[in-house]
DNA sequence: CAACTATTCAATAAAGTAATTGAATAGTAG
DNA sequence: CTACTATTCAATTACTTTATTGAATAGTTG
């Protein structure tokens, strides 16, 4: 059947973008970029790269079709393709979580056992909220935040959050939450708070979750 | 930071679901898989890979937790671990079509020019199956069909379609569907049935996108 | 238990991938 | 035009992945 030389080719188009998504840093840089549009060179230090393997990551990323490239000036910025890259590696996650033990306990054991970066469950959050007993930080990119999230929350993309810091009242709990369980965003955010002496804690799961649970969201800022 | 190591080992446990997705033989298997289960003898056919290179693929990706197995008797019967993968799977099948120019170009390619396996539109199937004008033939697994399916539809997976050749009316149009727009399966059945003479076609898109639209859809058998 | 089947294992060669290094290019600013 | 910056390219090395082959294992059947 003539099909058979097709299918092959198709799948292997398919591959090209598992293979993208098949190295840890990789991901990570998609990760970068899903908070928006990134430098070569801002993307290589925040992920520790040398800029020269950064710059050939990000061509692959290019090649596989999950990002695009403008240059302006002298700089090349960088960003996912489309929302649909969003969906993919959540998906990725999801997966990865329910089906990866390793997944788990890794999780298990840096979150739990090191430092108790525990997440306060949604309930909870949303009575704190209404009483006013905590400062929600919403940690992700501002468009996803303008698309809806947790009452009351502020958004504090998390590169902006050392300049927040005076803003916040060094008194009240914080509760941080992001994308999904294991964004890491929300934890950084924990983890930076913490440093600086602060009650700091995280929302279980992100703001899909808060969602899909059927709690008020506002829109909007 | 602390997080910057668990970051690299969590982003690291994703990459390994991602580079089982990163080769076109596992994604085969995989689209396999999606039908139901299967032992390795029967996926090394219908692949045609050898038997070793299959066994090892499969244990590939049972270690990415995307497939488990079971043994009985002498055979090894492998399923996806889950209905997160099928998902999984549409995702990056719906990211690489919509942001590789390679995969659009492939499809025109065999699509378009080699035959005419041109497709019909969902409004247009459901006025002739109205009139009673085609036989509408679902190839998904029964699971799925089970779950929903168009009005009038019968359902038969691709493996048995050689048997029921006969209790097709040679005269009568067919046209055939299953999971999404490119979903081989619908490709095979229609190549097939042209192959023995008879008018098949097969519907634009998938079942997804049929209940996506709003039209009617059949329960049960 | 001998012959057989389905699967896995182990060893290998060939191809592909990742990180490093230093040079090349292209745009900017003095 | 020169010095400078951001990025890419090219070459190298170490490492990983793929497919092939043939042998090993485990379960079945006569």
């Amino acid at each position: 059947m003539s099909s058979g030389h097709f299918k092959q080719d198709l799948f292997a188009q398919f591959a090209r973008v598992g293979k993208a998504l098949g190295n840890g840093n990789r991901l990570e840089l998609l990760e970068f970029l899903a908070q928006g549009e990134r430098s070569v060179d801002a993307l290589a230090k925040v992920s520790g790269l040398s800029v020269a393997n950064t710059s050939q990551h990000l061509q692959q990323l290019r090649q596989s079709g999950l990002v695009s490239s403008r240059k302006q000036g002298l700089k090349v910025h960088y960003r996912l393709s489309g929302e649909d890259v969003v969906e993919l590696m959540s998906v990725l996650r999801v997966v990865a979580e329910r089906h990866l033990a390793d997944v788990n306990q890794l999780v298990q054991s840096y979150l739990t056992v090191k430092d108790d970066l525990e997440a306060i469950p949604r309930e909870e959050l949303l009575a704190r909220v209404r009483e006013d007993l905590v400062t929600v930080l919403d940690v992700r990119p501002p468009e996803e935040y303008a698309a809806g999230h947790v009452p009351g929350a502020i958004n504090v993309p998390l590169a902006e959050l050392e300049a927040h810091l005076e803003t916040l009242d060094p008194q009240q709990e914080v509760v941080a939450y992001c994308r999904g369980p294991h964004c890491i965003l929300a934890f950084e955010a924990v983890a930076k708070l913490r440093e600086k002496g602060m009650q700091a804690h995280r929302l279980e799961d992100g703001f899909p979750e808060w969602k899909a649970a059927g709690l008020p969201i506002d829109m909007a800022s």
